[in-house]
DNA sequence: CTTAGCACTCTTTTGGGTGGAGTGCTAACA
DNA sequence: TGTTAGCACTCCACCCAAAAGAGTGCTAAG
């Protein structure tokens, strides 16, 4: 593949900048005069023909000014863009909007999408730590009726699952109490990845220890693990942000994208994706992203973390021409602060 | 005010009709061959323009068909609809949805939402059951840090509320967990309303009898359910239904419209009017909910219940032209059915 | 009271025609 | 050999006038 000298550079980097401001098609005039390249229009459009001919721009029809093509916005991701670094003031309106909300993890998960969204006046995304993932603090059964269980899980990070169990036998209530507290003892501090294992193997190690009444409790939360291992939850905030957007201005194209909103299962799917790579904030665009949904979004997402456990992943989704430059800081920086936030000192 | 004559009440009735059908204006021509009303076009007119005088149509421009007014159609619903009941092949989808859903109140409400929203083509909510309604059927205290405390609430209808309290001391578990079954012991069965009463009351009563300890285990619940109280979450499902219909396809319209459902309180608010009718469907249509935003909007709404007890709202939010002849059936049933379910037998 | 007929109104659609933006190419220039 | 000015050409977006269509209100006759 061929180099793209200095120049090819600086007139891809004018026409996806120009591009991403106006949303329009750029032409060669305005590149000339705009982005103090000193060449005459006349030159800037044999540079534009052989971009175009190398498959990073494109012209809507002839006579039109040119836009970016994927190839094109991946380059520019690459290799150019430019990150504006948020301003100190900026940094401290986000803090300011965490003030208060470090308790209750769902709600920091909630204003985490919604701070994600304004700013970046696109939509938020926040998935939930998979429970894979957390560390176990606690667990509860409470008898809901005959033979109802719910019992109720709660990470370190302290976010609750709950799920209710039928069960064959009805267990009183100052049993299931005996449990709990068995299993508390039992798996303080061990991720709950293991707990499956870990009580799988308790149990052959010290089988004759175990009693009937303890074999149940670790058959119970084994079962209720189950139940809530494959929960994933999902926070989008500020679908509205994307009707702003002219390239939605079409109502077939928003049908499709917010349908795709509405079944999380796909952006869960697309977000878990980006849960591989282990840090660092991460772009798929459009037809990258292999949900035909999704083809005319982009996404721009960072996993976030407590001390060394990878928890989920936050972004921001948007169209596929979208203001990089300063998203991903924005990304970036919360992600980071949401990882900071969430590594409370440890109880004692 | 005029009497309508059973002519007039046949022209609006397929003026309406026909208007929810197709979203056009109406014109004579239509009703006098498609509602086999057996007077010619130009009688139709004439009784069309009477309507109009005495405001249940109202003409978008000279020369246009008969669209009706909200007072039109306010007629329509009250003594002119005629429903069209549920077949029994739809009432067992309906039930089918629900099946294997019973445990997870949440979930049931979620499916509920779903199931009102696919079945009416429109979007459907279910309002959270209002922690003053429900009645406390569990307490449940964890120290998640030093000085923070995790209240789980769960409601006899299964559901669970949690908050994190912070206090200024640090109390160990083993402590807390005589509060939590101190405080089920005196809870059990009153209605959560009457919780904060009937603490503060015991607490002067018996006041000699009480150390330290429950004096605060009491002030802790008083705590986690005022921080309780004011919560109230919403499931809404099929927002994407409304983009189907024609009066959405105003990008503009639509924007307005996707905010106000951005800002649940705003829903929330329109549901609790429908609250205080204990029971039935109710209507509200565009201008009649006062709320500037949802003004082209109408909302189907029915309490469901648990037994004797008011536990939420739920219904079909579209636009005001629907098909409410199904619609209206469809709500009824689904809220009959969902307070069936939850009136599962009490527990032993 | 009902109906047929007709003129009238208003919207929607259609189809040029025009202006503008931007290109590609060519020829001249450094 | 790379850069630039000039120019013809293309294509879209917009405007406007004309035509088509739908439906009305009014009048006069049944």
């Amino acid at each position: 593949m061929i180099e793209l000298t200095k120049r090819d550079q600086a007139v891809l980097e004018a026409v996806v900048t120009d591009y991403i401001q106006t949303g329009e098609p750029v032409g060669s005039r305005t590149i000339s005069k705009r982005y103090g390249l000193k060449v005459s229009p006349a030159t800037i459009r044999n540079v534009m023909a052989d971009l175009e001919e190398m498959g990073f721009l494109q012209q809507p029809h002839t006579s039109a000014g040119r836009v970016p093509t994927e190839k094109g916005l991946r380059f520019y991701l690459d290799t150019l863009v430019q990150f504006r670094a948020l301003e100190n003031q900026e940094r401290a309106l986000i803090r300011e909007a965490f003030r208060g909300k470090e308790q209750d993890v769902k709600e920091l998960l909630q204003i985490t999408s919604q701070i994600l969204s304004s700013f970046c006046r696109q939509a938020g995304v926040v998935l939930w730590p998979r429970l894979t993932m957390a560390r176990l603090r606690h667990i509860e059964f409470i008898r809901l009726r005959p033979n109802q269980i719910m019992v109720i899980l709660i990470s370190k990070s302290g976010l609750v699952h709950h799920s209710v169990l039928v069960w064959e036998e009805d267990i009183p209530q100052n049993e299931l109490d005996k449990y709990s507290r068995y299993v508390n003892e039992l798996l303080e501090d061990v991720p709950l990845g293991d707990v499956k294992r870990r009580i799988l193997e308790e149990m052959r190690k010290e089988k004759v220890l175990f009693d009937q009444l303890y074999t149940r409790a670790l058959e119970i939360t084994t079962r209720a693990f189950q139940a809530n291992l494959e929960k994933s939850e999902l926070f989008i905030e500020g679908q509205t942000n994307l009707l702003n957007n002219p390239e939605f201005a079409d109502v077939d194209r928003l049908r499709r994208l917010l349908h795709a909103f509405e079944d999380k299962s796909r952006i869960i799917r697309l977000l878990d994706m980006t849960l591989k790579t282990s840090s660092g904030v991460r772009i798929i665009l459009g037809t990258e992203s292999e949900l035909k949904e999704l083809q005319e979004i982009s996404l721009i997402s960072s996993p976030y973390r407590r001390g060394d456990t990878l928890l989920g992943v936050l972004g921001v989704i948007g169209p596929v021409r979208m203001d990089y430059s300063r998203i991903i800081p924005v990304v970036e920086f919360t992600a980071g602060l949401l990882s900071q936030i969430l590594e409370e000192p440890e109880e004692v």
